[in-house]
DNA sequence: CCAAAAGTGTTGCACCTACACCCATGT
DNA sequence: ACATGGGTGTAGGTGCAACACTTTTGG
């Protein structure tokens, strides 16, 4: 910052985001992720990440937010900043891309996809069976994938994926649709059970079993 | 990616670097950084991270090592990206900063300081008392402390702060250093020993007292 | 009463911490 | 010889994985 500003009016600012959901699958629930049919040269035709340009007067968070909306008619539920993408050649005039990554509850899916400016050229992939992506997209979406299998470790942010209240074994299942793998109900339950950020409510649901007690998380924890 | 560019030729692009690098104080190595004194406005006077204007024919990390090098003569021997700071507030006139965060080895501190063309306004200090920052920047070095702190923790980089080769108490006490707290001689032995990127070499450390056997950071592990 | 999911208890292993102890060298 | 840092051994604690077991519901 010590530099006087040279030529980079040639720069270009973008701002896209990863945005996962889980999607019910004849398997169990499935990691999603919607794709936005590029509509312009260059790569027209090619499924992209959805995305936009950064306005002047718009903080990054809100510019994920509102291309997010502009592109695919959704509203995240968690947001966090991936990584700022810049390689001279990713693309055909300079571009840098502020890639955030997000999570949608899994119940406001279809609420969100229902009204009626809900954009045509919008497809949801399995994040694990993506097709070719434009630019360096691809690359893009395997690294928030990655990042969230990550995160799921050592935070309870796939929370994030489900409606407000939730029983511990649907909570399970987010888990192990995004890790892909099997966890052990007891220890899952004790693991998160002591998590400060996951309250126990008074509230039940019912079903052809032994009713299971429904949780909450705790933002503010 | 999806939006056409309007007229965002108003957003600037910089690039800054938070490096950090051990110098040698009675009670042993401190973790201090280099800042540079501003010679213009807005803040003049006041002690910014180094940096400068990301060139349009020029990649992100390019930037970070081009900028780091203009503002303080310094050449990093880790780099990584941080985060990308972009609040509409942060500075007078938009500006986003992409900031990395890097290691300097502590032998090549004074060789490169020494080199005749050694910028007059740049100045080491101690991490943990800084000074008031210009723009934001406080918070960014806070940040990038944070971060290395944590990533001492499950990485083996605190190596980039060392000669190539190195004995197991230098080594400790960089960790020391750098997480402020003593660690026990013998575990950190055990740890590191079995860590794959740490090869032993048949070179020791001769001193006053027993001699040391150096190990080497082994970068493609 | 049975099936199935909710929820609890218990055991064993891996790893980490603290600390006692031996080893090799310069003075 | 002895002080000092290099290096090894070991016992206790913590936390997690595996899995046996009890509880509560619907049919």
């Amino acid at each position: 910052m010590t530099v006087e500003a040279g030529e980079n009016d040639a720069i270009r600012v973008g701002v896209s985001t990863v945005i996962f959901s889980l999607r019910s699958a004849p398997d169990g629930d499935r990691l999603m992720l919607p794709l936005v049919r590029r509509t312009r040269e260059p790569h027209l035709g090619m499924w992209a990440l959805p995305g936009g340009w950064l306005d002047p007067a718009e903080d990054l968070d809100a510019a994920a937010s509102r291309t997010l909306a502009e592109t695919t008619a959704l509203a995240p539920s968690y947001l966090e900043q991936l990584y700022t993408f810049g390689a001279v050649d990713r693309a055909p005039s300079r571009a840098i891309a502020i890639v955030y990554w997000a999570l949608l509850r899994s119940d406001l899916v279809d609420a969100q996809r229902a009204v009626e400016d809900a954009p045509e050229n919008v497809e949801w992939f399995d994040a694990d069976d993506l097709p070719e992506l434009a630019f360096d997209h691809g690359r893009i979406a395997e690294y928030a994938l990655w990042r969230l299998r990550n995160k799921v470790g050592y935070s309870t942010i796939a929370a994030g994926l489900l409606p407000d209240e939730f029983t511990l074994t649907e909570l399970r299942e987010v888990y192990e649709a995004v890790l892909g793998r099997r966890l052990d109900p007891s220890n899952f339950r004790r693991l998160l059970e002591g998590s400060d950020e996951l309250v126990p409510t008074e509230s039940f649901r019912t079903g052809k079993h032994r009713p299971a007690r429904l949780y909450r998380y705790n933002g503010s924890a």
